[in-house]
RNA sequence: GCCCCCGUAGCUCAGCGGAUAGAGCAUCUGCCUUCUAAGCAGAGGGCCGCUGGUUCGAGUCCAGCCGGGGGCACCA
């Protein structure tokens, strides 16, 4: 148990109460909280609904006051509860027991919430192995990361899975820059990649090069087509020059997302996917349950198609709603080869992939990535898939074929827990013209119009994120060295990546998931304001207060019992008392913030919620110089709240994937 | 043509059907001999795109329209 506010169960009394004396069957009710402290500590506009619910039932008109009223003397019996108002036209508003919550709350110290049921597997980041991340990646890996610290907050087992496209179009590019456009041998590539600092950002430069490449011969397209079958064919120069690319790059991406403090348990890769079959196997499955149908007249004559629901929606001459999974030719859509492995993320394939141990992440976790090669499995492995659900953290463009996918693995396994299976669509990350410009990039006439243009891989137009993390980090090292000059050079640094970190994934998780973020170099390399390193900076308040104390906050909270629940009364009695009252049972609020924002998946909930609480918290500090305070009880209340707030101000960063330095 | 997302302060964005619509940035004004000013306080700034509808109550739900973005392959 941690902190909490106790709503669920005064609305559960409510519920039971209205159902006993009303004989209405509400499901559930409406809470808020009130605008003011002073209104009271939760809001029921349940008076209203009864109403209208008595009349429905009966015909009669019912005052809302009035039932509020009828509603709040019996609710006062509730344990807990000071007092219960009507206000308004009909609000209910309750005040809770002040002494007695503080006291609880002080006392709970946490423990992990009851695990639930079954398994989910999260898959993000999955970026093509074919040059450096840039910061629409970033968003990607900080959204998956943080959704996976929420679910396993709240109880959920979460298994996370990082995709890597190693037989894709994009790595096939890069492979055809090396080998024709540069003329490399893969003996030449691997002593590129030794001498290079940096191999990432070289592919990155190539793959662009690539784009301009084709576009100035189309011939050269052809290039392209012989190499990706290669690739696919696991032959040649091709396949051992794509193989060890997309090695590397998997290597320079994971490196990037530590700094981030982001991991993942499997690297599942696509070679594996086509060279163990599973499409094969997914093809009987799909055949035997008539998820798909073989057509054998019309536009989509000599396919397999996976049909539409709504039939209706095939409409001559326009886009056909019935998906194709195998062409004409024999040959399997990319949609096809995802159900397949859909339907081994929840077991559902009757195959299984090979392990292999990669190196231990940043945290010394084990990292595990698929072979197809038998003689290379390591056992015993941990057992990955057979998940009840998947939450596929994916951009919003891909909200189609994630669609198909969703609906053919479900044509397969209707299971209500595979129903939960998701995609968790978030919007790109689009440059400012200013940051477009920063980045040396020339605009044209239309594109200096916009207010945002898109990043392009292709065209070699992004923030790289490690150029990003870079410069956080020295900025952030520049403040910490001009505050700490006593401290030694590595721990130093060691606070300015802490501070860069937070930056931002601060800054990409304040905006919700549907919001397009037009990056601003201005915006994200800031520290004051709505920014990470403000709230690292709000618990770092705190924790001096202790540091110059000379105390543990254990100590102290020691010495509550010496506090009477008249002192605590008094704590929090007058004007001043209700702005204590209200920072407290706001601290006490994160678990059902975490509630909301993990049904949703958004971690903005959890990012105003911990930005709110840091906000009140230097008011807080502010308004009450602490070590000063000469009333002994008063003291020990004030370091108490203090405590609390940091406590829940640090449970909250965690989540988002922040720590706080112990200095900065 | 169909589908999805967005439209709220000068800018960037929050806002579970509920009480007087908020924050950050920007502008202006105060506050460092104190537990760190990466901070705090204050001021100005809003037909919540438009029009209807549902509701005791709409920024929030529904319909239509306007504007912006994305999607609708025998690509991935």
């Amino acid at each position: 148990m941690f902190p909490s506010f106790p709503s669920q169960s005064v609305k559960q009394y409510l519920i039971d109460l209205i159902r006993d004396r009303f004989d209405i069957a509400l499901t559930d009710i409406a809470s808020e909280s009130p605008p003011r402290t002073s209104l009271g500590d939760l809001a029921f506009p349940v008076a209203f609904e009864l109403a209208k619910r008595l009349k429905a039932a009966t015909g009669e008109k019912h005052n809302p006051r009035q039932l509020a009223s009828t509603l709040a003397s019996a609710l006062e019996q509730l344990p807990g509860l000071a007092r219960v108002e009507v206000a308004g036209a009909g609000y209910l508003n309750v005040f809770f027991d002040r002494a007695a919550l503080f006291r609880e709350w002080i006392c709970t110290a946490g423990s992990p919430p009851a695990a639930k049921p079954g398994k989910l597997i999260v898959e993000h980041t999955s970026i093509n192995p074919n040059k450096a991340a840039h910061i629409g990646h970033v968003r990607n890996a900080v959204l998956g990361d943080t959704v996976v610290r929420m679910l396993r907050a709240a109880g959920e087992t979460v298994e996370v899975h990082n995709y890597i496209d190693n037989t894709g179009v994009q790595v096939a590019d890069v492979v055809v820059g090396f080998l024709y456009l540069e003329g490399r041998t893969p003996d030449v590539i691997k002593a590129i990649a030794e001498s290079e600092s940096r191999f990432d950002y070289y592919c990155w430069d190539l793959y662009a090069r690539v784009g301009a490449w084709y576009e100035a011969d189309k011939s050269r397209l052809d290039l392209r087509a012989r190499t990706l079958h290669e690739i696919e064919a696991d032959e040649g120069a091709a396949a051992e020059a794509g193989e060890f690319i997309a090695g590397r790059i998997v290597q320079a991406h994971l490196a990037t997302m530590a700094r981030l403090d982001i991991s993942y348990e499997l690297l599942a890769r696509e070679s594996e996917i086509l060279h163990l079959h599973f499409w094969a196997h997914a093809f009987e499955r799909l055949k035997q349950t008539g998820a798909i149908v073989y057509e054998t007249e019309g536009r989509n004559r000599g396919c397999w198609v996976m049909p539409s629901e709504d039939a209706s929606r095939n409409v001559e001459g326009e886009h056909d709603a019935d998906k194709i999974i195998v062409r004409s030719n024999g040959t399997v859509t990319y949609t096809g080869k995802d159900i397949a492995y859909h339907l081994w993320k929840l077991g559902k394939l009757g195959l299984d992939f090979h392990y292999r141990p990669l190196a231990p992440d940043h945290r010394g976790n084990q990292v595990w990535v698929t072979t197809s090669r038998a003689d290379q499995a390591v056992d015993p492995h941990p057992s990955f898939g057979n998940g009840t659900a998947f939450l596929n953290v994916i951009d919003v463009g891909q909200s189609y074929p994630q669609a198909n996918v969703k609906r053919g693995v479900m044509a397969i396994d209707h299971d209500e827990r595979v129903a939960r299976s998701a995609h968790l669509a978030y919007e790109k990350v689009t440059l400012t013209p200013e940051a477009a410009a920063e980045l040396g990039v020339e605009l044209s006439d239309a594109d200096a119009q916009r207010r945002q243009i898109g990043m392009s891989g292709r065209k070699g137009l992004g923030v790289k994120a490690d150029d990003l993390i870079d410069r956080l980090e020295q900025n952030a090292l520049a403040e910490v060295a001009s505050r700490h000059p006593d401290l030694n050079g590595d721990v130093r640094k060691g606070i300015a990546q802490q501070i860069a970190r937070a930056a931002l994934r601060y800054f990409l998780l304040k905006f919700t998931r549907t919001s397009i973020i037009a990056f601003d170099f201005r915006e994200a390399l800031s520290f004051e304001g709505e920014t990470g390193p403000y709230l690292q900076y709000s618990v770092v308040r705190a924790r001096n207060i202790f540091r110059k104390l000379g105390r543990t906050p254990d100590q102290v909270l020691a010495d509550l019992s010496d506090c009477s629940a008249e002192q605590i009364e008094a704590f929090f009695a007058d004007e001043a008392g209700d702005d204590l009252w209200a920072l407290a049972s706001f601290a006490a609020r994160l678990d059902e913030t975490l509630a909301a924002a993990a049904a949703n998946f958004e971690p903005t909930q959890v990012v105003k919620y911990a930005f709110q609480l840091a906000k009140q918290f230097n008011l807080f500090y502010h308004n009450h110089h602490i070590l000063s305070e000469a009333d002994a009880a008063r003291k020990t209340l004030l370091l108490a709240m203090a405590d609390l707030v940091r406590r829940q101000l640090e449970r909250s960063l965690a989540l988002l994937g922040i720590e706080a330095p112990e200095r900065m």
